[in-house]
DNA sequence: TTTAAAATATGATATTTGTCATGTAATTAG
DNA sequence: CTAATTACATGACAAATATCATATTTTAAA
């Protein structure tokens, strides 16, 4: 396994801010992991021992709500962090995380972390500033569920997807997501995003070809009402 | 006014990792204000360079949805802080204070703080352990907002009132809200909200003088399907 | 490859929620 | 204290969304 020191995912994420040695240390303890689609990284109400730093691969953070449905909170691609909040708090977890595609991860030990949590005060910044930063998202989120119809978020996410994931050679999203899912990251019955999405290739907003989609007419999606 | 290190505040927010001498600076450069009900303490957009302590009263924090509607996001009250996101971001505040009722609250610049956020590890953990618990609420909002009905999101707030922030000696909660901010709290239409605290007067589950509110049957309203 | 299972699609219908209209009660300004 | 404004209430209706039923297509397993 390479180390970390020369891992380009470090750009992306809080370890940036950890020096060379400290670096080396984490590298030697940490764990490569390989999970494929479908496959469970945590579940909510576990304990997590540590982060999840994402080498490759997408997966979701979500949450199981009394009604039995499952809500997608966050989508997490390469560079991303998981399991933050357990390096601050005793707490189980209260999300899940699952593949959404294969992944490539690595698995930091909390001891590790911790000592430069609390020595190294550019890595505890910039960890307090990705928390603070997804704290801001997810207050965004909370406005949009509670004040948008099911359309436009549908409308949202599609181009969220577009703008901060990318697409493939031929245009289609690079994340590729089952009507299911699109259904609990807009938080609504499978049907009706099923029903959206085919309205959306009706008007020409978009194309999909089973679950490559992509986006045809950006500036519609933006725009509709 | 009085001293930081003689405030009961501070037992209830991160300010309690101070040590006496951080408290002490803290508390000669700190500013004492008043709000009354109704006023702004401050608005989405702005820069805000320090955090405020509430002393006394309880605000709103709301951002406001591109349909020009207010969306609650979190209730604060004595012992909260405001504006820690500002501790570690240039970026200007995703959200707007107004005072719910008269408040008393001190401001402490940003300036003070950063110091002791980069020189006492106990005070950045604490921060960084009340930022990740914002952000597990959030969370749970948002599953709630996705998944749940208005009229179950209302039974909640009703009772996270109740449990969260008590009741007056006559069993009435201790913080007094308008329709139209229960609307903009369980996001729905005043209109709606009204409709469904009436619903409840008339099932026995509530009753209510006025914007007084007590809750009558805390189990049906838990049960409610 | 064949077949069973899962995902997608769509109609019909019920339920929830929003909007507009209008009236009454409660507050607040003068 | 009174007038005027704002908050609350409720009906009627429209729009959005969920649910149930049932094909059809796609995917995965045997």
């Amino acid at each position: 396994m390479s180390k970390c020191e020369s891992c380009i995912i470090k750009e992306f994420n809080s370890l940036k801010s950890l020096t060379r040695e400290e670096l080396m240390r984490v590298s030697a303890c940490k764990t490569g992991k390989i999970y494929r689609k479908g496959q469970v990284i945590f579940e909510e109400g576990e304990t997590i021992n540590g982060v999840y730093c994402v080498k490759d691969g997408v997966c979701k953070l979500s949450k199981l709500s009394e009604n039995g449905k499952d809500q997608v909170v966050k989508l997490v691609v390469k560079g991303g962090l998981l399991g933050k909040r357990s390096l601050v708090s005793e707490q189980k977890t209260n999300l899940s995380a699952i593949a959404l595609n294969d992944m490539e991860m690595c698995f930091i030990p909390k001891s590790e972390i911790m000592n430069d949590l609390s020595k190294n005060p550019k890595f505890t910044m910039d960890v307090l500033r990705e928390m603070a930063n997804d704290l801001k998202d997810s207050d965004e989120s909370l406005v949009n569920m509670a004040q948008k119809s099911v359309k436009r978020r549908m409308a949202e996410i599609l181009m969220y997807i577009h703008d901060d994931f990318g697409t493939d050679e031929d245009g289609y999203l690079s994340i590729i997501l089952s009507r299911e899912d699109y259904a609990s990251i807009v938080g609504t019955a499978t049907e009706s995003a099923i029903r959206i999405l085919s309205q959306f290739k009706k008007e020409g907003l978009i194309s999909a070809t089973g679950k490559r989609i992509k986006i045809e007419d950006y500036n519609s999606l933006k725009w509709m009402e």
